[in-house]
DNA sequence: CTGTTAACCTGAGTGC
DNA sequence: TGCACTCAGGTTAACA
């Protein structure tokens, strides 16, 4: 479910329903994630108000007040492959793999569920500076350092494939599989070519497209995904858009070509052989 | 260093 | 219905 424009779109809809709550309890039913959440975890959330979100790629960040009236302590999320986060009434019936609630203090819980368990939930204490996890992402889609000249300059001289390339998360966050095909479609561009071959004109296209796909899809999740509160987790919201993401076979919405399909790095990668150079 | 692969884990779907 | 098998939106550790 989660890639970058799910993520903010569960941001954005949490976010009135946390934000001024403070976490009265953590009650943690199964502490094995992608990694473990750590057995101090309730005693740092415990007590503590939420005064604000934000995410950096696909990681949602909790913000809470600060003990000493500085200091930006944070709760990490991350939705793995299969992870959701819900808004219930406290007394909600519980389902198999809903593995952590954050017991709010107006009688509702935020309840994270996660059957794969490759996600993960996090204390940040503001003392351990930039996370590592943090460390080696690359810039954020929509920031001023993501740019075509940024994509060429960070490829020379690289023989992996340029979908490889783009979904790298040292390179650029928030490009997952779906959104790497369907922007390398957008810019004409073929999945299999190396990275270190894909020219400056090509790149500065590509940087749009990532942009224009991300905000598009995150447009989308934000009215599919209103009643986000209810939580019974729409899904499929960009699929109506989708030109090559799981179309294999199918004819090019663009051209009539049939949409070919590989693997690149053991993901499938949909494109257009008429339309991709 | 770069690039590729396996691994984490469960559930859904398919084919026999 | 059951079983065996494949695949899935992410990320990292371990390899060559």
């Amino acid at each position: 479910m989660p890639e970058l424009p799910e993520v903010e779109t569960i941001r954005r809809g949490m976010t009135p329903h946390v934000v001024g709550r403070t976490i009265a309890k953590v009650i943690v039913r199964d502490a094995r994630l992608r990694w473990p959440i750590p057995l101090h975890f309730a005693a740092f959330a415990e007590g503590r108000r939420v005064i604000s979100t934000s995410r950096r790629g696909k990681y949602l960040l909790l913000h809470l007040e600060p003990l000493d009236g500085v200091s930006d302590d944070k709760i990490i999320i991350h939705l793995g492959m299969s992870g959701r986060v819900f808004v219930l009434d406290a007394n909600h019936a519980l389902l198999k793999h809903d593995h952590l609630d954050l017991v709010l203090d107006d009688g509702r819980v935020l309840r994270y569920h996660d059957p794969r368990r490759f996600g993960a939930v996090l204390p940040w204490p503001a003392a351990e500076g930039e996370h590592a996890l943090m460390q080696t992402m690359g810039p954020e889609p929509f920031s001023d350092a993501f740019s075509g000249d940024y994509l060429f300059a960070k490829s020379r001289g690289k023989t992996a494939a340029v979908k490889t390339f783009l979904m790298d998360g040292g390179v650029v966050v928030g490009a997952g599989n779906i959104y790497a095909a369907e922007s390398l479609f957008r810019a004409g561009i073929r999945p299999t070519r190396p990275a270190g071959k894909v020219t400056r004109a090509e790149f500065t296209l590509l940087a749009a497209k990532v942009r224009e796909v991300l905000l598009e899809a995150i447009t989308q999740g934000g009215t599919t995904l209103r009643d986000f509160a209810g939580a019974d987790g729409a899904s499929g919201y960009f699929q109506q858009d989708l030109y090559v993401y799981g179309r294999e076979g199918l004819p090019c919405r663009v051209c009539g070509t049939p949409i070919k399909l590989l693997r690149l790095g053991n993901r499938q990668s949909c494109y257009c052989p008429q339309c991709q150079h």
